[in-house]
Formats: C-alpha cells, sequence, structure tokens
DNA sequence: ATACGTGCAAAGTATTTGCAAACGG
DNA sequence: CCGTTTGCAAATACTTTGCACGTAT
C-alpha cells in the first residue's frame, strides 16, 4: 500500500505476513520466520507434519508444539488458511487477500492432493455468501475422487 | 425406482439404505439398525460422538467403536457422506444420491454448524468437475466466518 | 453350528498444553 | 533485563484395532 503504484513481486506474501505479525505487535521468531518463508515457497497446502519435516529436512528444525501455536496464530490473523481435506489431518497453506484463490481435489484411494481453480464456481459462491445470514470470511470447496492414477478408465 | 411414479415419502434413504446392505451381503445388526434410523431423522451432519451420545439418550447405546465402524461402511457404499468441517472432528450425513443436497455453513467463533443451499453453486461445481482429470463422486462447500449471533454487527 | 456383527478396552494419531530455557527488543 | 517465543514432554481428543462374545442365518 505505501511502496509503488506498481504490483508487487511474487513475494508478496511473505512481506504481507511479516509487516501484519509487526502489526500485531508481535516480536520476531526464528521458528515463526522459518514457517512463513517454507509456506511461503509452497505451491498448495501442507500439513503440520509436513511442515516439520520440511523444515527439519532443511536443518531448520523448530519444535512440533511450534509449528502448531504459529500455524494456529497465523490463522488467526487470516494469513493462512486451515482446509480440512476429510483424512483426519489439517492443512494449511497462505490466504491470498484476493486472486490466486484455488479449491481442492482429494484421492480418497491414494490420498493425493491437487488444487484447481475455477473463477465461475468462486463467482458462484460470492453470489450465495452475500444472501445467507452469516458473516461469510472465508470459504473452501473440496471434490473427492480418483485421480487418473488411480482409476484409469 | 421400482415401486410407482410419484415421489417417494420421507424415509426413502433409510429403505435405499437397508436394501443396499442387504444387497451387499452384509446381515442385519441391531446397532447398525440403530444408527441408520438416527441418521435417517437427521436434518444436518453428526459427529461420531453425536451420534454415540444420542443412541445411549434414546436408550439404544452402542458401542462407540461400532459407531466409527458403521459410518466407515455406509461412507463405503456412499450411503452417507463425510464431511469435515474444519474443527477436527468428522461429521456424517445421510447422502442423497440426487436432491436435496446441501452444504455447510460454519461459525468459527461458537462452532455452530448450519445447512444451506444453492442451485446456481452446484451447477457451477458440475461443470468443473467434468472439466477437471479426476473423476469427481462427492463435492462439498464449506462456508466459515461468523453466525449472527456471534457477529451481531 | 458357523461366521458375521458388536462391545469393551487398549493402541494409535493428530493436536494442545505446561513449563523452563533461549532470545529479541 | 523483561517478557515473548520456543522446545520438550506430558496430556488430551478423536479414531482405529484386537479379541471374545452375541446373534442372524
Amino acid at each position: 500500500m505505501s511502496t509503488s503504484a506498481r504490483p508487487a513481486p511474487a513475494s508478496t506474501w511473505r512481506d504481507h505476513t511479516l509487516a501484519t505479525l509487526a502489526a500485531a505487535g508481535y516480536r520476531k521468531g526464528g521458528a515463526r520466520n522459518a514457517v512463513v518463508e517454507l509456506l511461503d515457497r509452497q505451491t498448495c497446502a501442507l500439513s503440520a507434519q509436513e511442515i516439520d519435516d520440511g523444515l527439519r529436512e532443511e536443518g531448520r528444525a523448530v519444535g512440533r508444539a511450534s509449528v502448531y501455536r504459529i500455524l494456529e496464530m497465523l490463522t488467526e490473523l487470516k494469513l493462512v488458511q486451515r482446509i480440512d481435506v476429510g483424512q483426519g489431518v489439517a492443512r494449511y497453506e497462505r490466504h491470498q487477500p484476493d486472486g490466486d484463490h484455488h479449491h481442492h481435489l482429494v484421492c480418497d484411494e491414494c490420498g493425493t492432493i491437487a488444487p484447481f481453480e475455477d473463477p465461475t464456481l468462486e463467482q458462484a459462491i460470492e453470489r450465495v455468501s452475500r444472501k445467507l445470514s452469516f458473516a461469510v470470511d472465508e470459504h473452501d470447496v473440496v471434490l473427492h475422487g480418483s485421480c487418473k492414477d488411480c482409476r484409469p478408465r
């Protein structure tokens, strides 16, 4: 909002997130930064476990509890979206204030998760959201089925 | 399909379910019947815990394990739909082969869950489903927000 | 009579919480 | 230095599994 008039480069989310955290009065923290950086690089939702593992692999291990605490905080601040894809595991991904919004396809056989997007669907959701008595501020669509590999025909 | 030309009465699901179970070679079972009957009476999704409690209240208690086993079986046969609404609890409701399909509104403050339906949304989902490489056979839309009680203004 | 269905209790996972040590401001 | 952030370990919550008994066929 304050930098310039042209659209910011790719890592806006990371910056926005760190700025929001600072604005909310949180101190900087190594574990938190590591989680934010990792989420910033993802293209789809990760489970807490996967985040923990990912950080460990890159030599920046953090306590599992911290991962959960950080994800909760980020979810609270609407910086990440928590998604329940129906396998008893919560997944998390960057929450885009606008644009680049996608939903999830779940293969119930092998557990694969794939993102997809569709403007028409998005519109339909916005339309119905406005008609409801709830104040809707997030939505999530999950399509269950079988992926190509699991159902060749 | 075989009874008559006019729309069947309310408890089609119960009948369809029992018939399907029988056709699949399952024996009759008290616990299973109790769960089916209870689900048949619901208007929205219940958690395993709630089902267990409900049955206990009406004096027809069953083992918790049985509840889970039965729900798994029914889900497998596509007789119930499992829904993850994002609170670490799975919820289950009748799966309507057609018609009467609804989705869920979740109040993230008080945890209330309310159903809603919207034909346009339904259409948008069907349309996008056909365009994907997955064979989609179920879908679920969850809208998160605050209910009237939690956000008066 | 035989095998499936059920209930209990124990085991497993995912997630949360309590507390002391580490660290940023 | 002070209070937040972090990590560990224990606790909790939900769901699954093992096994013996009940029940439908």
